[in-house]
RNA sequence: GUCCCCAUCGUCUAGUCCGGUCCAGGACACAGGCCUUUCACGCCUGCGACAGGGGUUCAAAUCCCCUUGGGGACGCCA
């Protein structure tokens, strides 16, 4: 029988959940639920000095938010400290460590001339080789020291086969005595992550290859413990377009989950997206249904070539990467109404422009009129801005359109309120009755009817844009419509004053 | 400098393990067209890649080697 799987996601709480991150967290999340399996969530505190409380909560909101639900904790690493200390301690005793009583400084300058020689800058196992004797005495005198682990000796290797990466090999030779425990009697993140490792029971570690490196150490802390190796699985980084790491420092708030969250993106767009970035299907599936992408991923299916995340935050069409937007858009226009409603009645709320009758008597026109200028718009708070003059009075012209389609013609200053004075009288206000009228108007002036239409759908909505202007018109309401048609001259009045 | 990893269209990628069906497939982006009162959506078409060089083989994107390029790790940070 196969042993439960238990993955975790250990961020560091030194700033928001990033992109990154999130996406390590997706993968063991989909690890876990496909596997019937927990996904432990621990944060690793144990850095006071950077770890903050609002860091915490941002994390947390970050992973609800993207729908990443958890089966224990949140623990804190800070509070099992003793327990790496007592791990120490143990492999003190086991002789799998020793106390080094080398300064700071002095491995530090050490360190600096074999960068400047370019030769190794591995420590060189000055306190390995101290007599016990000499031990005895330094701790008698009270010196300070760390706790280094000591590497075996010789010509093997640590071997390990990465689910991702396949066999991995590293020689003894190549990795140094390291610390782990510091000489305040602080344990180091190699040791108290391999010790909750343990204790959480995690079978497999899931994270991003930048741990790869340590992985070696943190097999040699398993086994100078004396316990079973969990599988290991490293995904690829996520880069920028200069192929640079992404960080929070260098890219800001561009990767930043929230940032997407405030960019009107819905959550699940943004899980499919990180959930490609380094993960396919043999038929390069691009959209999937939770369920969809619970059936159909695995860790196999990750690849071990570093991707790129296209920032392209200066681009007035794109502001982030284009894959992105075109999958956000794609839920934007094809989510079923019902589900779609919530996500815009946040950004309408956020604007105060929600009317609480959208969910009782106005439920019907609202979800219409979301249908109706949906499949123009890549997120959600295009429904706010390039949206706003279907919910609000207060809307405002873009700028082009009123020049290109109102004031070019001169005319409209009377011809518009006349249209508004006809549907105000007309009997029936319908799709065909609206259109009979404005094309007999057109007919009347020996104007195109595209001039009267365009100009009607620039005052109405705001846009030069947007869907056919009948329908436009009855989304609008005829009230509404007629009270905007019949304001028009005053945007002469605008220009000049 | 040392060690580890990676290398297919601009980007995300399929194909690589088990060589032939690949003069390399999909998605995004881009260009053009259809539709249309506008702009989108949708549909159609196009542009566009196996980093380079050596092997092995009847046959290589696929296997081996070298070069080049990229990334990561080398802390008493996590």
């Amino acid at each position: 029988m196969n042993k439960q799987v238990i993955v975790r996601f250990a961020p560091s709480p030194t700033g928001y959940l990033h992109i990154g991150g999130a996406r390590t967290a997706i993968f063991n999340w989909l690890y876990a639920q496909k596997t019937g399996g927990k996904l432990v969530l621990r944060i690793e505190d144990t850095d006071v000095e950077r770890s903050t409380e609002e860091s915490i909560k941002g994390i947390i909101e970050g992973l609800k938010w993207l729908g990443i639900s958890w089966d224990e904790g949140p623990y804190f690493q800070s509070q099992f400290i003793e327990d790496h200390k007592a791990a120490a301690q143990r492999l003190l005793e086991s002789g799998h460590a020793y106390r080094c009583f080398c300064t700071k400084e002095v491995l530090e300058q050490k360190r600096e001339e074999a960068y400047k020689k370019k030769t190794d800058v591995q420590y060189d196992g000055t306190c390995r080789k101290l007599p016990k004797e000499e031990v005895e005495k330094n701790i008698e005198k009270g010196l300070p020291f760390t706790i280094r682990l000591k590497v075996p000796e010789g010509n093997g290797a640590v071997r390990f086969s990465d689910i991702v990466y396949g066999d991995i090999e590293k020689k003894y030779r190549d990795i140094e005595d390291f610390v782990i425990l510091r000489s305040n009697g602080q344990p180091l993140y190699v040791l108290s992550n391999a010790v909750d490792d343990i204790r959480d029971g995690i079978t497999h570690i899931i994270r991003g290859q930048d741990g790869l490196a340590n992985t070696p150490k943190q097999i040699l802390i398993y086994q100078a413990l004396g316990v079973p190796l969990p599988k290991f699985a490293h995904m690829p980084l996520t880069l920028d377009s200069k192929k640079a790491k992404i960080s929070k420092r260098k890219h800001g708030e561009i990767v930043a989950v929230h940032f997407y969250r405030e960019h009107g993106f819905l959550p699940w767009a943004l899980v499919n997206f990180l959930a490609l970035l380094g993960w396919s299907t043999v038929d390069s599936r691009q959209i999937f249904s939770k369920e969809e992408l619970l059936d159909a991923f695995s860790l196999e299916g990750v690849n071990r070539s570093n991707s790129v995340f296209e920032i392209r935050r200066d681009d007035p069409k794109f502001f982030t990467d284009p894959k992105a937007l075109a999958i956000n858009s794609h839920y934007i226009k094809t989510l079923p109404l019902e589900e779609l409603a919530p996500y815009v009645k946040i950004e309408l709320e956020k604007a105060k422009i929600w009317d609480e009758a959208y969910e009782t008597e106005k439920r019907d026109w609202y979800l219409q009129t979301l249908d109706l200028i949906r499949s123009r718009y890549h997120v959600t708070t295009d429904f706010i801005t390039l949206g706003r003059a279907y919910f609000s009075d207060d809307y405002d012209l873009d700028p082009k359109a009123l020049e290109k389609n109102v004031l070019k013609h001169e005319d409209l200053k009377e011809w518009l309120p006349l249209i508004a004075e006809r549907l105000d009288k007309l009997d029936e206000y319908s799709l065909e009755e609206t259109e009979r009228v404005i094309r007999e108007v057109a007919e009347e002036l020996t104007v195109k009817p595209g001039v009267l239409i365009n100009g009607i759908r620039t005052v109405v909505t705001g846009q030069a844009v947007g869907p056919g202007l009948f329908d436009v018109l009855m989304a609008i309401g005829r009230d509404r419509v007629v009270a905007r048609l019949r304001k028009t001259p005053i945007l002469w009045g605008q220009v000049y004053s």
